[in-house]
RNA sequence: GCACCCGUAGCUCAGUUGGAUAGAGCGCCUGGCUUCGGACCAGGAGGUCGGCGGUUCGAGUCCGUCCGGGUGUACCA
């Protein structure tokens, strides 16, 4: 409807003048109409004539159907007021499948085995949920990878002390750790300190590491300390599943590190020879300067694949199972460098999926009033305790001990702002039960359904509509702009849109229902039709957040 | 030092990619309703959009520069 509308004006423009202009119709407020253009403005300096005239002429000549009529404003808007009709079609209107039949791999969360899963990596999830749920939206398939580091340094951090923990190679020891998950974690936070204040420790650690990567070369699975490096790994992707179920996320496949790490070594080796990778000081490096970037390690001195290998790896890994049309990559900001030099190197042996990746990056969490996190040390903050602080907020507002809630109102103050930036999250305004929070959306869905519900189902039936009141125009309008919304979501990849859009929405929809009945009026079943499609439309939207919208409260 | 990101109301953030009077939420002040779920609605105060200069009919948005903050910058991930 709206890009029929923009070609008509388009195609005036060309009648009228002969040039040939990229007509965007807007959504101005509304007290100026339902839609707007500028293109009048534009026109006017390639034309040298009043904008005012230019736009007179289109607003003369524009015909169609779906406009009641058009009005000339400002400087030389012209602004379009829709037909009932066709804002009852805007209504109906689903997002544009752009993406059909389109596969799409989108890689997020990203935690590393023996390490604790800490803020961010719920704001990352909740974040690549979204993506991958507004990318399912416009018709891709997707697939949600999660990949992961079971090998590297960090792990010989972990293992060091889980040895000396358990007094030695002993396997069995491992039966009278409680608290699985907290105790390795507390490993790796030793091991990090050992590593940086000990030097017997630290090189003992860079020999761990090296006899991990040795497991894989030797497929061990039986001696002492393969059984302890398998046992601890399996407990950490035990309590990543735990965690992820319980925030309701999911994964097609997990891509640890020592999938992605031979493939990498490989490709590395391979690109050395081509004289794309290069030797320097006892490791092979790339040198990103004549690119306009930095030189980064592929292969380290001690003959070991680094994060930038094992990721060329992943690439790699991806396309071969996935074959993707495009492939998303959710990480935080502080890797926009150097992700920029592994997609270069991509770039000279697979340019097609160098071209297809799209690296999308967010900021960190920070809590109001609190410190920032670092995953090297212990005072972290920790997805659980974010949950925990939220639900903590929610009980004491509410008396409710379930903590979906406080899970929507997370996903939902994280979302709501734009991916990109450090945000900074409140608990107690994110439960809050006033203002754009995830809980006002939820009640706001809830309380519409609870009116559907009071209505027997004859007498709910849709009925043709030809007239609208004042406020039941405004709802509907706003409920026509749904798919729009969505559908710039899907472009820039912004979920954020979403959410701006449905607390505007539910606004509405309040304003509505604070000076309408809606059941035992005159106007019943008009008004029915639309608490219906603002509903859905409502829970289609928080769907998309990967937020539940229950029918009652 | 260099590179990238950011700076909008007291606080937290939007701003339709250069357009109309810069908008929300929280907090503060005033009022309404409290019989479909009040977890609501209406209104008010609060801004030299970090500073300066430039491009443009038009700049929060683009360019330059300075100030302030964050991140990255070779064998960690």
């Amino acid at each position: 409807m709206r890009q029929e509308l923009e070609q008509a004006i388009a195609g005036v423009c060309k009648d009228l003048f002969s040039v040939d202009v990229e007509v965007e119709l807007t959504r101005p407020d509304e007290q100026f109409g339902d839609y707007a253009t500028n293109v009048a403005l534009q026109l006017s300096k390639k034309l040298n004539k009043n904008p005012r005239e230019v736009a007179e002429a289109i607003k003369e000549t524009v015909k169609h159907p779906a406009i009641s009529s058009m009005s000339i404003a400002g400087p030389g808007f012209i602004n379009l007021e829709l037909t009932d009709d066709a804002l009852v079609q805007l209504s109906e209107q689903k997002p544009e499948q752009t993406l059909e039949g389109d596969i799409v791999v989108v890689e997020y969360s990203d935690p590393n085995p023996f390490k604790v899963l800490h803020a961010g990596h719920l704001y990352t999830s909740v974040v690549g949920d979204a993506v991958a749920k507004l990318l399912e939206s416009s018709g891709a398939k997707v697939y949600r990878v999660n990949f992961g580091g079971d090998v590297g340094l960090h792990v010989g951090k972990a293992m060091w002390s889980i040895l000396q923990e358990i007094g030695g190679e002993n396997p069995d020891k491992l039966n009278e750790v409680n608290e699985r998950s907290e105790w390795l974690t507390q490993c790796y936070v030793a091991g990090t300190t050992a590593y940086e204040n000990d030097d017997k420790a630290k090189s003992e650690i860079i020999n761990l590491n090296k006899r991990v990567y040795q497991l894989y070369a030797d497929n061990d699975h039986d001696s002492p300390f393969a059984q302890i490096y398998w046992t601890c790994r399996q407990w950490s992707y035990d309590y990543f599943k735990e965690f992820y179920t319980r925030i309701g996320s999911h994964f097609d496949k997990y891509y640890p590190e020592s999938e992605t790490a031979p493939l990498g070594l490989q490709k590395a080796q391979e690109l050395l020879k081509s004289g794309v990778l290069e030797k320097s000081d006892g490791a092979i490096v790339f040198k990103g300067e004549e690119h306009g970037l930095h030189t980064r390690v592929f292969i380290n001195s001690q003959g070991l694949p680094t994060y930038e290998a094992k990721d060329l790896g992943l690439t790699i890994a991806k396309t071969n199972d996935y074959h993707p049309d495009k492939s998303i990559i959710i990480t935080g900001n502080d890797i926009v460098e150097y992700m920029k030099v592994v997609l270069k190197v991509v770039q000279q042996f697979d340019p097609e999926h160098a071209q297809a990746t799209t690296h999308l990056t967010h900021g960190m969490v920070k809590l109001a009033g609190g410190a920032k996190m670092s995953s090297r040390r212990g005072n972290i903050l920790r997805a659980v305790d974010v949950i925990d602080v939220a639900q903590v907020a929610n009980e004491s507002a509410t008396g409710q001990k379930d903590e979906s809630t406080a899970l929507a109102a997370i996903k939902y103050a994280f979302l709501k702002n734009r991916i990109g930036g450090d945000i900074v999250y409140d608990p107690a305004e994110s439960v809050a039960l006033e203002g754009n929070s995830g809980p006002y959306l939820q009640y706001a869905h809830a309380r519409a359904r609870s009116i559907l519900s009071k209505v027997k189902t004859a007498d709910s039936k849709q009925q043709p509509v030809n007239r609208f009141e004042k406020d039941e125009r405004s709802l509907l309008r706003k409920i026509g702009e749904y798919a729009e919304v969505v559908d710039r979501a899907v472009q820039y990849l912004m979920p954020h849109h979403v959410c701006m859009y449905l607390y505007e929405l539910s606004q509405e929809f309040n304003r509505f229902y604070e000076h309408n009945r809606v059941i035992d009026d005159p106007r019943q079943s008009v008004r029915l039709t639309l608490v219906h499609s603002y509903a859905d439309i409502l829970k289609n939207g928080l769907e998309l957040l990967n937020i539940p919208a229950p029918d009652t409260m």
